[in-house]
DNA sequence: ATTAGCACTCAAGCCCGTCGAGTGCTAAAA
DNA sequence: TTTTAGCACTCGACGGGCTTGAGTGCTAAT
């Protein structure tokens, strides 16, 4: 509907020579460049425009070949002539949302039609099927794994969920307290760090020491700081070591509270990657340059990375897209990425993602993310202290 | 030297018709098909041959593209015409060192051929420059680092050095002893159990209890395990606790125990990755199937978790080198690995290695591991306690 | 507004001739 | 006996031209 101002200026043109079609230069339709554009924008379109588009991409994802109108019309039964549909299609591709590899071919739908899909027109499913669920609970309570290893299987869960590559970031944690730290001699002036803090994160360190130092001097320091700085963050640390004399006790002390800080610092997030090989046997990647592309931007992580603190610092819980870099990231130009947040409101949160081409299924990456975030969440909410 | 065998059959040959180079079928030339075999074997080719298959191979890993008989003696200055080179080529393609793409082509190094030429042409170079050893060492003391951190490192710089992909695996560590053990309440019925080993290793388990314990109870047991268990071996370990009776003490002690094992178990060991970009912008690699092929070995790891058992319990310290999967592992056959063993003798051991197209720079890949193996070397010796 | 009909476009596939690199063989020279 | 000049031969790479067919865009009829 809301299709007046064509309508209009078609009958303005109407008289002219070859104004069949007489959308050319005319004025873009509506375009939703952006998620957090109203819903009015959807009524850009009208709905046969709209089913179409919807069929296009939905054929294009599977067939990953450019869809024709006469394809369209005997395989979805449509109740108009392939006319019809190419008219509509030229004026889709007018509003930027599908485009022409070249006159003869049929149509691909632009990164702005994947947009438009997600938000407006790809069906929310319902999630991932109970087999499937069930299947992926099995493997992460088959074996008592750390923390590590779940990441890891998460990891490669979801690749495999979703038939293309996946990314899992090890938590941040806000606010973290230190639970429980020990000292460990290993030579004279070497001694080994450990450090629990209450979300049950362990980090070691190696600390070189000026003097050497007996198991017995390091257990007293470990007794005394684990009496005098357990339950706090590391705000409340430094201010309770500031007038400690400089013995030891303090160098020891500060030494743990760096490396404490840098478990709230994100760049100490790790990022488990797998399933590198499913985009890879996609068609669209059987160019080598783009495969060269494509490794880089994954096995580097860099522009990953450089999106993952955007998504943690996100209002809500929505799962995210990225549709072709969204002009932002240009090594992303021929992926999309899809993520989710998982984690602890206000305490820790971390981000598992699934990379592939933009023609990939967005809900069933979508619902693969949710259910994998959810299940994280679960088992970080149990190792929480 | 030593050519007489086929002076003799060419003699023999001379007066047929179509007699020039009479080694149509004649048998094989001597095939080193084992690294193990015997130093004599190099005779087998004069020392002609051998210069000339030398150049060959040398002239190939640079170019990638097939070497004529012209082009070496242009480049190389030869002695004599190109004829003559044709000639010995024909005898080396004979023996099965080098091969022919097809009639009107040069002539591309066999596996057998890389085998020769890296176990007795092969300069032996002086290892990496001064200025990149400087350049290695500065990344690894630069920051504090853990020592997941180092492997990491370890195996990102190998993969810079030697312009291709590299693994490190953790060490396997040989009757590992238990340092120091500690138990963490992290709710009502699990706990968190912390196991630092006399090598300074860690390693993190999630304690899921039958019964609801308190902090107390937990350092109670912590106390009574380190008293009771410290600087044992599993097996010794598991001798001391079993005529205790069964309470909490021996049901945490026995899973300690298990989690310990693990660590001794080789399926525990991870590998590092990196530079995987590197092998795929290699010429070779130009056909998409051969590099979703190589991506699959890479991500995937299994063949190459297959071989490091062999590398481990091999005797020496030599670098091994696999070539083209040496008849045995189908999916590395584009594929060279070259790899060095690293930890200390009798104590621990892990593995660092260069996979990268059999076309590659074998001595640099050969004086990179052995570079980084004695690097990681000296790290572990310095946090063993 | 829809659609049948048709001209037009353009990539993909194929055939074919040309080019040139490089070999293998022969016969002559060293 | 070994080396080499000479030459015929092979075969992939490259490019042009031709055909095919899919699919469009436009027009005119409904």
């Amino acid at each position: 509907m809301s299709t007046g101002e064509f309508e209009d200026q078609a009958a303005n043109l109407t008289p002219r020579k070859k104004a069949g079609r007489p959308r050319k230069n005319g004025e873009m339709i509506g375009q939703p460049t952006d998620s957090a554009v109203s819903k009015s924008d959807a009524g850009n379109l009208t709905d046969r425009q709209r089913s179409i588009l919807r069929i296009i991409i939905q054929e294009f994802i599977v067939t990953a070949a450019p869809v024709s109108s006469e394809a369209l019309v005997n395989k979805y039964r449509l109740p108009y002539s392939p006319a019809t549909v190419r008219n509509e299609m030229a004026d889709l591709e007018q509003g930027g949302y599908i485009s022409h590899p070249h006159t003869s071919a049929g149509r691909i739908p632009s990164d702005l039609g994947y947009r438009y899909y997600v938000e407006h027109l790809m069906e929310r499913s319902s999630g991932l099927s109970q087999i499937e669920q069930h299947t992926i609970q099995h493997q992460f309570y088959q074996i008592q794994m750390g923390f590590t290893e779940w990441l890891r299987l998460a990891a490669s869960v979801t690749a495999h969920t979703a038939h293309n590559a996946a990314l899992v970031s090890t938590p941040r944690i806000y606010d973290n307290r230190l639970k429980y730290v020990q000292l460990v001699g290993v030579q004279e002036r070497v001694a080994l760090l450990v450090i629990v803090t209450q979300d049950g994160t362990i980090k070691e360190q190696m600390l070189n020491l000026d003097d050497p130092v007996t198991q017995d001097e390091l257990t007293q320091v470990t007794n005394r700081l684990n009496t005098l700085l357990t339950n706090l963050n590391w705000v409340k640390m430094e201010g309770r070591i500031k007038d400690w004399p400089e013995d030891l006790n303090k160098v020891i002390a500060s030494r743990m509270i760096e490396t404490f800080k840098a478990l709230d610092r994100y760049k100490d997030a790790r990022i488990y990657r797998d399933g590198l090989v499913n985009i890879l046997s996609q068609p669209e990647f059987s160019d080598i340059g783009r495969v060269r592309q494509v490794v880089q931007v994954i096995e580097t992580g860099q522009t990953i990375t450089s999106i993952i603190p955007e998504v943690l610092s996100s209002d809500g819980n929505a799962v995210q897209v990225i549709i072709g870099g969204d002009n932002r990231f240009d090594d992303l130009r021929l992926l999309s990425v899809v993520l989710a947040r998982y984690g602890i409101d206000g305490q820790m949160a971390g981000v598992v993602g699934i990379v592939g081409p933009t023609r990939m299924e967005y809900n069933r990456s979508i619902s693969t993310v949710q259910y994998i975030a959810n299940l994280l969440s679960g088992m970080v909410s149990e190792r929480r202290g």
